[in-house]
RNA sequence: GGUGGGGUGGCCGAGAGGCGAGGCAGCGGCCUGCAAAGCCGUAUACGCGGGUUCGAAUCCCGUCCCCACCUCCA
C-alpha cells in the first residue's frame, strides 16, 4: 500500500509522491515564542514528529525545518509591557525583559517540552531574525511582480496586494469578497483591508533593536513572511510537505502560499493540519484562559503517558482533554510497559540472566529495527491512522502475553521474542521511546541498584514465608512493599516487582 | 454571511454498504493461598425523520445540534 495523506489544501486524500524519489521535505510551524508553550502546540510537534518518524521508517531521507518565529507584535508589546512602571508579572512573565530576551527565553522553554516528550529535533530550525535578507529578497519580488506595494501613507510598510493574486484564498477555499471584514480592521496606507503586511515600518518608541534597515526604510518583518522565507531557503522553492495547527490555515499558510506562488515558487504539495486541543469541549487559547501546559501535565503524568495521550487520536481530530485523559492513557501505557517488561524479564532468564531488570533492560535496548506488523504499517500508511495502528499495537501485546503465559518452550519463547520485538518497533515509531529524555545520572543507577537488592531480599523473604505456607508474613511483606509504591506480581516461576506508576488523582485545569 | 470538521455503546476513540477496531471502566469465568497482572467471555452503538438497497453507522433527501476558521492563535 502506498503512503497517502489528506492534503488540506485538494480536500483530498492523495498518493504521497514525492519530488525526489526518495526524500521528502517537511517543514512545520513551530511557536511564536510569545508565552510559555501549551499542550496544543505540543500536540502539534508530536503529529509531525509521528509523521518524520513513519517517513524515516518508510526509508524516505527526510529533511525537516521548523521555524521559530522570534519578532511579532506580541513579542514587542509583552515586553514593552514589562517596562511599565506599574508592572505585575503574571504567568510566567518577567519584569523588565528585553523582546529578544523574552523570546529566547521561551524558544528555550518549548525545546524542553519537545525534549521531555520526544519530539525529534527538526534537521533545522531556523529563526526569523535571522533571515531579514533572505524576507527582503521575497519582497523586492513580489514588487517587481506586481504583488506588493509600499504604504501609500509613508508610514514604511510594504503589503501584499490580495487584489493581484486571483487565487488568494485557493488554500481554504475561500472568496476575498465572502470574507467577513475585521472588526480592528485599519486601513492606514493599504489599497484592501485584506493586504496583509510583509514588512512593518518603524515607529517612534520601539526599540530600535527590532528593527532592520531595508530597501523600504528601517523596520521589521511582518506575520507570514518568514515562513515562506526560510522554507524556501532550506527546502527550495517546491517541497513536499507543509505542517501546522489547523488554526494556522487562515490566514498565516493562505498567505504564505499566496506570497510564495505569487513570486513564483510552487512552495508545498501537501498541506497537512493538525485538529485543536480542547479543553471540556472548548478550544485551549491562551485568550479563554483554558490552557493546560506540558508542565502540569507532566506533574500528573509521566512524560510517555503525556506523550501517548497527546499523540493517540488521529490527528485531524479535535483532542478534548478531560480530568480522566490521563489516567486512561495511564492504563494503556501501563499495559504495553507491563508486556515489555515481562517478556525482557522471561528471555532475560531465558537466556540465562538473573536479575529481571537485566532482561528487561537489554531487551529495550535491542537496536535492530524490528519491522511493525502489517496491519500497523497499512494504519499508518493510511494517513497516518494512529488510532489503528494503537489497535494492532495492544493486539501484539496481548498475543505477547498469552504466549508468555503459556509453559516456556522454545516456540513460546520464540513468540514472545517476535512480539517484543514488534511491540518496541511499534512504541519507536510512536515516540513513546524517546518521552522522558532517559538520561539517568550514576547517582540514579546506584540508587536503582540498591533498591533492587533491598527488594529482591523481601521477596526472598516473602517467597520462603509462602513455601512455609504463611500467608500472614507474606502478606505483610507485600503490603510493606505496596505502601512504598511497589508492586508485586506472581508468576510460575516467581515474583517479580516494579514500581508502580503515580497516581493521577488532580484533576484541576491548573489554567 | 462565507469556509471547513463533527454528532458512534458508561467514557475515550477508529471505521465509512455485508465478519460489531482498539483502549478505559463494568460484569462473568480461568489463573492465584488471597491478591495483582494476564487470558477468555460479555453490549438490541452509530443525533433525528424519511428514502435507495437483498443488506446502511456507512449512499441520497430533509432536519436538529456542536465545534473550528474568516482578528493573535499549534
Amino acid at each position: 500500500m502506498t503512503l497517502r495523506f489528506y492534503d488540506s489544501a485538494t480536500a483530498e486524500v492523495r498518493d504521497f509522491v514525492p519530488l525526489v524519489p526518495g526524500q521528502a521535505t517537511v517543514y512545520y510551524c513551530g511557536a511564536t515564542v510569545q508565552g510559555s508553550p501549551h499542550v496544543g502546540h505540543v500536540r502539534s510537534a508530536i503529529v509531525f514528529d509521528q509523521l518524520t518518524r513513519w517517513l524515516a521508517y518508510r526509508g524516505y531521507e527526510t529533511v525537516v525545518v521548523r521555524n521559530v518565529t522570534d519578532i511579532d507584535d506580541k513579542i514587542l508589546a509583552k515586553s514593552a509591557d514589562s517596562f511599565e512602571p506599574g508592572f505585575v508579572p503574571e504567568g510566567t512573565y518577567l519584569p523588565r525583559e528585553q523582546w529578544f530576551a523574552l523570546a529566547y527565553r521561551y524558544e528555550q522553554e518549548f525545546e524542553t517540552a519537545y525534549e521531555t516528550l520526544g519530539v525529534q529535533r527538526p534537521t533545522y530550525e531556523p529563526r526569523a531574525t535571522g533571515h531579514i535578507t533572505e524576507m527582503h529578497e521575497l519582497i523586492a519580488r513580489l514588487i517587481e511582480r506586481g504583488h506588493a506595494y509600499p504604504a501609500e501613507d509613508g508610514s514604511g510598510d510594504v503589503y501584499f496586494d490580495v487584489r493581484s493574486w486571483p487565487e488568494y484564498g485557493s488554500l481554504t477555499r475561500q472568496r476575498i469578497d465572502d470574507m467577513q471584514a475585521a472588526t480592528d480592521a485599519d486601513p492606514r496606507g493599504k489599497r484592501d483591508p485584506r493586504d496583509f503586511a510583509l514588512w512593518k515600518g518603524y515607529k517612534e518608541g520601539e526599540p530600535e533593536t527590532a528593527s532592520w534597515p531595508s530597501p523600504w526604510g528601517r523596520g521589521r518583518p511582518g506575520w507570514h513572511l518568514e515562513c515562506s522565507a526560510m522554507a524556501t531557503k532550506y527546502l527550495g522553492p517546491r517541497f513536499d510537505i507543509h505542517g501546522g495547527g489547523l488554526d494556522l490555515r487562515f490566514p498565516h499558510h493562505e498567505n504564505e502560499l499566496a506570497q510564495s506562488t505569487a513570486a513564483g515558487d510552487g512552495f508545498a504539495n501537501f498541506w497537512m493540519h493538525n485538529g485543536m486541543v480542547t479543553f471540556e469541549g472548548e478550544k485551549m487559547s491562551k485568550s479563554i484562559g483554558n490552557v493546560v501546559s506540558p508542565a502540569e501535565m507532566l506533574e500528573l503524568a509521566s512524560p510517555r503517558v503525556v506523550r501517548y495521550y497527546l499523540g493517540q487520536a488521529h490527528y485531524r481530530s479535535v483532542l478534548d482533554y478531560r480530568p480522566t485523559s490521563l489516567q486512561e492513557a495511564a492504563a494503556a501505557v501501563e499495559r504495553i510497559d507491563g508486556f515489555i517488561a515481562k517478556a525482557g524479564a522471561k528471555l532475560g532468564a531465558a537466556a540465562g540472566g538473573s536479575a529481571a531488570d537485566d532482561g528487561a533492560r537489554s531487551a529495550s535496548s535491542v537496536r535492530v529495527p524490528d519491522p511493525v506488523p502489517a496491519a500497523f504499517a497499512a494504519a499508518m500508511d493510511d494517513d497516518l491512522n494512529i488510532p489503528q495502528a494503537l489497535a494492532a499495537l495492544h493486539e501484539a501485546v496481548r498475543r505477547g502475553n498469552t504466549a508468555l503465559a503459556e509453559a516456556a518452550s522454545p516456540a513460546t519463547l520464540a513468540t514472545v521474542r517476535a512480539t517484543l520485538g514488534e511491540v518496541l518497533a511499534m512504541t519507536a515509531v510512536l515516540g513513546l521511546d524517546a518521552a522522558g529524555g532517559g538520561s539517568t545520572t550514576a547517582e540514579d543507577d546506584a540508587a536503582d541498584r540498591a533498591l533492587g537488592v533491598l527488594v529482591a531480599a523481601q521477596l526472598e523473604a516473602r517467597a520462603e514465608a509462602r513455601a512455609a505456607r504463611d500467608w500472614a508474613a507474606a502478606d505483610a511483606i507485600r503490603d510493606r512493599l505496596t505502601a512504598a509504591g511497589i508492586t508485586v506480581e506472581d508468576h510460575a516461576d516467581g515474583a517479580t516487582w516494579s514500581l508502580a506508576q503515580p497516581q493521577i488523582t488532580t484533576t484541576g485545569t491548573g489554567a
